[in-house]
RNA sequence: GGUCCCAUCGUCUAAUGGUUAGGACAGCGCUCUUUCAAGGCGUAAAUACGGGUUCGAUUCCCGUUGGGACCA
């Protein structure tokens, strides 16, 4: 397919709860086909439903969509700012007599609707307000009784083409004549839409699967209102691992969880790219190993092409983002990852700022998530306190433990300042000591003094950073600790 | 229930009539090693099923099964 102008697209997220996963994919699937193709992309609010919409999912959508760099050229464009365009060509369809006042009560139309399904028949509206001459209307009006606005719904076997899916063909008959709209203020999401993708020139909508049923309805109030037709192409939905549309009951499902449990946006980014797409091996400038799977933002561009989105839903795998996020944190400039772990560090770990950093630089290496750095590096800072069996390397006993650590110290005590200021210079000092001891007896109660865990980075690595000073202090507490034990 | 959509390793996917069905994550093994990660090397693992079309089907068609979405 060529697509001779610039596309004009949009994402359209309702502010009725904070960014969704599914709306920013939606949303970097926009973003990514604009800019291939040096298009534009719009951001509009659909806002219409008061009841739930709210200030503050608005923010949140704006802020992290934002965050996740998924940004737009117009807009946020809110609909209840354009009450007036709607209102207009609702006029225009009452007027044409392609839309008519429905005065059905909730109540019979459910009545109606349960016979029809007990019937196994689609239910839609039997049309019984269709017939009601405009001195009816006027009359009911008057009245004061309460009414919709619906519209004539043609007959026809309706088909459009849908850029990852082919052609698709729906029976418009069995819609019935929709509710557009619960007066002239109050459109409704199929009405709305129209008239605004209408008005902001969108040329692709490119939205999530769970809208194809929607498509049909909204070609066929397109026609009525002499409306040309976008191109479509809906998305394949990511799923729950239960294979079910991704639901917040077993998942975080907002971004902000995902920036408030430590990953990186551009880990998002990357990950949500490949959820239900992937380059092609060739016929793309750009250079994609086959080996990698690890994409900036611009070769993601680069190389998208919505005719390669998949057709069947894509399962969240948190494993594949874990890893993900792992390489970002390693390769993340170091005053940003600084700045980033000022969520998750608390303020006192920094009066040391040469120490933080030099804590940031072990760490990031075996962070899978910038909230573990909380844990991780905690005994850098903090007091220790272990069980005093771990000091017992598992081939090594409480006394030869002990007396390891006796030796250690003073080892320790023996060398300058300045051995300690580098990991491969105090190996160079110490080795030679474990070594006619045991690596493994010198080694690990060594390290497990220093951190106060079975897993930790290297005892040289930990004893730079802490010094000469608390380096023997830990060891010597240890020490006491394993003489404690003994009595 | 009605309508629509979908189907390659556990997961994300590559291969659009001819491949030993490739890669990535996870798994497993080895290596490194004081531990846990990371890294390096290696390994296992898939075309849902049944019919066609064709010299040849993962690929095209039909059906079955299974899954999902939407309408309620």
């Amino acid at each position: 397919m060529t697509i001779q102008h610039p596309p004009r697209v949009r994402i359209a997220p309702s502010p009725t709860g904070p960014l969704h996963i599914g709306t920013a994919r939606t949303g970097l699937f926009n973003f990514l086909f604009a800019k291939k193709l040096a298009g534009t992309f719009v951001l509009r609010i659909e806002d219409t439903d008061l009841e739930r919409s709210e200030i503050r999912f608005e923010n949140d959508i704006i802020e992290y969509l934002r965050w996740l760099g998924i940004t737009w050229d117009e807009g946020p464009v809110r609909q209840t700012e354009r009450l007036d365009h709607y209102e207009h060509y609702l006029r225009k369809l009452l007027h044409e007599d392609k839309a008519y006042y429905c005065f059905c009560s909730p109540e019979k139309l459910e009545i109606a609707r349960q016979e029809m399904v007990g019937r196994g028949v689609a239910p839609k509206y039997a049309g019984t307000c269709s017939t009601l001459t405009s001195a009816d209307v006027a009359l009911r009006h008057k009245e004061g009784a309460r009414s919709v606005i619906r519209f004539r719904m043609p007959s026809t076997i309706l088909q459009f083409h849908d850029m990852i899916r082919g052609d698709v063909s729906f029976d418009t008959s069995l819609f019935g004549d929709i509710v557009i709209s619960k007066d002239l203020r109050t459109p409704l999401y199929n009405f709305a839409v129209v008239v605004d993708d209408y008005e902001m020139q969108i040329s692709h909508v490119i939205r999530g699967e769970d809208h194809v049923s929607n498509t049909p309805k909204q070609i066929v109030l397109q026609r009525a209102l002499g409306f040309s037709t976008p191109l479509y192409a809906h998305l394949p939905l990511i799923l729950d691992t239960n294979r079910a549309k991704l639901s917040k009951r077993f998942n975080a499902v907002s971004i902000s969880d995902y920036k408030k449990t430590g990953y990186l946006p551009e880990a998002l980014f990357n990950f949500i790219a490949l959820l239900g797409w992937h380059p092609s091996e060739v016929g793309t400038t750009v250079n994609i190993s086959r080996h990698t799977e690890i994409f900036s933002r611009n070769e993601l561009i680069h190389a998208f092409d919505i005719e390669r989105v998949q057709k069947a839903g894509a399962i969240f795998d948190i494993e594949k983002l874990d890893w993900l996020n792992a390489h970002y944190i390693k390769v993340c400039d170091e005053e940003r990852l600084l700045a980033l772990l000022s969520d998750f560090a608390p303020q006192a770990w920094r009066a040391d700022p040469a120490k933080f950093r030099a804590v940031v630089a072990l760490m990031r290496e075996r962070m899978k998530r910038l909230d573990e750095f909380t844990e991780y590096a905690r005994f850098f800072f903090e007091p220790i306190a272990y069980e005093p069996g771990i000091l017992i390397w598992k081939k090594s006993d409480h006394d030869a433990t002990k007396e390891h650590l006796r030796l250690l110290v003073s080892l320790l005590e023996s060398l300058e300042t300045t051995s300690f200021a580098t990991p491969a210079l105090l190996e160079a000092r110490v080795m030679p000591f474990a070594e006619a001891r045991g690596r493994g007896d010198v080694l690990w109660p060594m390290r497990v003094a220093l951190s106060g865990v079975e897993k930790s980075p290297g005892p040289f690595e930990i004893a730079t950073i802490l010094g000469k000073e608390e380096t023997i202090q830990r060891i010597t507490h240890a020490i006491k600790v394993l003489e404690n034990l003994s009595h």
